[in-house]
DNA sequence: GATGACGCAGACCGATCGGTCCACAGCCCG
DNA sequence: CGGGCTGTGGACCGATCGGTCTGCGTCATC
């Protein structure tokens, strides 16, 4: 062994740290267990990662960035319609709820483990969610919305509301019912929809 | 001491159990801490209750037990409008997102921290919910709604948005259009709201 | 007052927690 | 080819986990 460094070693353990947190939550997941399933040793995991409360704000941070692609990507077929992309955001997370490795929304989830304020990982999240709520206002500003901050705050409700109890029902009921809803409020909340293709 | 039994040993250990558990979550609060607070034996809280998990279990029928004599008191004032009631629910449920002494719902918090679909705390957390679903479907019902249960799931999806934005945005942004939305929501489900105040 | 039964506080259990450290394996350089 | 150096797996640490069990203190009874 000892090859020499493998570059992918960070990499390698924060596909572990995704798929454990994710599936059993962070606290149940120890670091020995971790470690064994990265195959790799603990002073390696611990060289990468100061602790175990630093690797879960990584873990976060580089979800969070992956997030931000996967929006790119589901918002960028209406580029140029504004309103259309925020109901492309609210259709992107309804998906991720009902595909079968959903087992919660990793931020919301972690707020609700950590409710220390100054945990890494907490910070983190709460990070994301202002992520998102400034990526919903940017659109409602650009949709022409008399009040973009608040129509960013109305969808977070729904976005929450949807990933809470995607996991509470198992994709059923409230879930199936957060586009509809986004779609009527985006529509109210900005005056010029009428070109938008909000179904 | 060895009084002769005392009566409220049980409902002590609830107590300290919801303070405990609600501020902290449950998983970083240790049986130990647990026995330490309430002033009791570790032999006297396991004689009462099996063990943590059912404990858990315990302290969130009460919760509910308690939660759905709140929502009673909320919705009693406005007996005989099922649509008021609906969003006195609503209401209700802010006010207490708002109390200082608020960390977050105890049963998304729960359900986010125990995976396990038979962990007795989660279950108790999941069939509180779907008592909250089936209140606001027989008040749909009642108010006329052309998909009470529809409406039922979209009030559930503002309420979890509510809650746990609530936690992460300390009340602020998201939480403050739970009550409009709701309203807005009500209104246009149900026909006959001409005569509701619903503001 | 002596005695038996009961109820309970806390010592104790093995397992596991997050985190440190050591002993060895493989590389590079002389 | 040998000696040092580096990178590493896993043994190990004290603390704490959930849960058990025992020894003592306090009653009721005679």
């Amino acid at each position: 062994m000892a090859r020499r460094q493998a570059p992918d070693t960070k990499q390698r353990i924060l596909a572990v740290a995704a798929r454990l947190f994710g599936r059993h939550g962070v606290r149940s997941v120890g670091m020995q267990r971790l470690v064994d399933e990265t195959g790799l040793g603990k002073s390696l995991v611990y060289r990468e990662f100061s602790s175990k409360d630093y690797l879960v704000a990584e873990w976060l941070k580089e979800t969070d960035a992956a997030w931000g692609e996967y929006a790119d990507a589901a918002t960028r077929p209406h580029e140029g319609d504004p309103a259309r992309q925020m109901l492309a955001l609210v259709e992107f997370i309804h998906d991720s709820v009902l595909a079968d490795d959903f087992y919660g929304c990793v931020f919301y989830n972690t707020i609700a483990e950590f409710r220390d304020e100054d945990h890494p990982g907490r910070r983190a999240a709460v990070a994301h969610l202002e992520r998102v709520r400034a990526l919903l206002a940017h659109y409602g500003r650009d949709a022409g919305a008399e009040d973009p901050e608040g129509l960013a705050d109305t969808l977070l409700l729904i976005i929450g509301g949807l990933l809470v109890n995607g996991t509470a029902f198992a994709g059923k009921g409230p879930a199936e019912h957060a586009v509809p809803t986004a779609a009527a409020i985006i529509r109210q909340a900005c005056p010029a929809t009428a070109g938008s293709a909000l179904g």
